[in-house]
RNA sequence: GGGGCCGUCGUCUAGCUUGGUAGGAUGCAGGGCUUGGGCCCCUGUGGUCCCGGGUUCAAAUCCCGGCGGCCCCA
């Protein structure tokens, strides 16, 4: 029989769509915990995060960072003490205001991220130009008092799976050229689970409060708005200024060093499931899928040969295994097959084998990969080759479909009444040539009703000049934003 | 920030106008039958009707407040 697979609820109802998947798929229970904006990573969901975080701990360990912990609470005074960073979060700020029925002389917060609380520690730990570069990283929760409303995964109160980089350099160029590393990393990884990307320069009004100027990583959802899924900071000497942290130079003096700062979220496998799925679920790519291969027993006639080929799916599993392959056989006696394609479908897994009376006596096998549920025949001895290759294949399948839809959904254009037509349905990225004045950035997110992105990066000098006749200096991105 | 919709077994939902026995589907448990794309039948299980207050002889239903969810606009 022919199967097909479709995207029409996927893209059509989107965020239901998502709702959806996260429930069916047992990944994310949202929407019953008790407090706004605070979901629960479910036993598969959760297993999902922890290979993402093994990828973003290789990718930061093999360049050197160190992995750290810091406490989840920082004095008001240390969060109070760079006033543009404080000014960009305190509307978001949670306080722990008592200790049991005692008020606390000194608020604390929950980290909304830890600029500050790590900046105290680099100036007690460093001291000289020669323990730099420093770079450190955690994976942990921040939180943020979110007034917009909340989303499952995109946009909740507590951020699960923060991963903050923190570095320390002796010189702006060396901070900078830090920065180049952090968007190398970030590629990599993007690029490693097939997620397409765009990198901007945060426009000035619309940088992280602290830092001199942001680089971000945005996708493009299913429902043609932007998410931000990755940001790098230059934060100049901003904090080690307000925290009196000075090392010695090489020629003797003392002097303010130089951070950078950058950042990925529970957004990243928000993209993963959003931007790989389809009507019936989850695509998830092999190097993150918890199962990369279910084998369906298809039982058959009598006892004894629903023993021979449950066995058999039992047999393959072990070879599978034994090759490192992630193997189950969903031997669930209550459910007939069809219903374990659908349920398996849903929760992304790449490669399906199905093991019957047919396979039992030829020895080769039912091969269905999940993107486009096209059928293999296989035998027994290039099963495992097989398999490995079609994960690889069904990995590069995602990477080009997404980025053929990504691409497709950015739009660059020189007038603006072009820009204008783009406003009226603004699926995706618009760029524009742009002058550098925020006035006519302001002027043109006001008439699209869309957000300026920031500039392409890196820079590249557009032909055509910004709608108000001034010689344009950079293409500006403008899109719906979540 | 502004506006709207909503909250009933684990999930989806009927009931709410017009106050008076909480009903169905799905799931789950047991049994039978089946098994190559969501089988069918029988039996059982499961609900402080989001929370607090008010009106009333009586509240899932009406009123007020809170908490939570969703949608649209900015």
């Amino acid at each position: 029989m022919r199967l097909v697979i479709s995207r029409d609820r996927w893209s059509s109802d989107f965020s239901r769509w998502f709702e959806w998947i996260l429930e069916e798929a047992e990944v994310y229970d949202y929407g019953r915990y008790p407090v706004k904006g605070m979901g629960v990573w479910m036993p598969y969901g959760f297993q999902i995060r922890r290979r993402v975080t093994e990828i973003l701990r290789e990718l930061h360990d093999r360049r050197g960072h160190e992995e750290v912990l810091f406490p989840i609470l920082i004095p008001e005074s240390l969060l109070k003490k760079e006033s543009e960073h404080i000014k960009g979060f305190e509307d978001e700020v949670y306080w722990v205001t008592h200790g049991g029925l005692d008020p606390l002389d000194v608020k604390l917060a929950l980290r909304p991220t830890s600029e500050t609380n790590i900046t105290y520690y680099e100036s007690l730990w460093l001291k000289s130009y020669k323990q730099l570069p420093k770079k450190y990283y955690q994976i942990v929760s921040v939180f943020r008092y979110e007034t917009k409303t909340t989303r499952p995964m995109v946009r909740v109160r507590e951020i699960t799976t923060f991963k903050e980089a923190h570095t320390v350099h002796s010189s702006f160029e060396d901070a900078e050229r830090q920065l180049l590393e952090a968007i190398e990393i970030y590629k990599e990884f993007f690029d490693s689970l097939a997620i397409p990307y765009v990198i901007s320069r945060r426009p000035e009004w619309d940088k992280f409060a602290g830092a001199l100027y942001t680089i971000a990583f945005d996708t493009i959802m299913p429902d043609g708005k932007v998410m931000q899924i990755g940001t790098a900071h230059h934060l100049g000497q901003n904090f080690t200024r307000v925290f009196d942290f000075r090392i010695n130079m090489p020629d003797g003096t003392l002097d303010f060093p130089w951070q950078t700062s950058y950042g990925v979220s529970d957004r990243v496998i928000a993209s993963i499931i959003s931007l790989h799925g389809d009507d019936r679920g989850m695509v998830l790519p092999h190097r993150i899928a918890p199962i990369q291969v279910v084998i369906i027993p298809i039982p058959a006639g009598g006892e004894e040969e629903k023993r021979a080929v449950l066995e058999e799916a039992k047999r393959i599993a072990g070879k599978l295994e034994r090759a490192g392959i992630r193997v189950k056989v969903d031997d669930r006696e209550d459910l007939r097959p069809g219903a374990k394609y659908y349920y398996w479908e849903a929760r992304g897994v790449p490669v399906r084998i199905d093991v019957g009376p047919e396979e039992l006596n030829s020895k080769v096998y039912t091969v269905v990969r999940r993107d486009t549920l096209e059928r293999y025949k296989v035998s027994e001895e290039s099963l495992e080759r097989e398999v490995q290759a079609l994960m690889k294949d069904i990995d590069s399948s995602l990477y080009a479909r997404a980025h053929s839809r990504h691409r497709s959904l950015i739009k660059r254009v020189r007038s603006e009444g072009e820009a204008e037509e783009w406003a009226k349905e603004k699926k995706g990225i618009l760029e524009l040539p742009w002058c550098g004045r925020e006035e006519c950035a302001r002027k043109l997110e006001e008439k699209l009703d869309a957000k300026a992105l920031g500039t392409v990066w890196p820079g590249e000098r557009p032909e055509g000049s910004c709608i108000c006749g001034r010689e344009s200096v950079a293409w500006m991105r403008y899109a719906k934003t979540y």
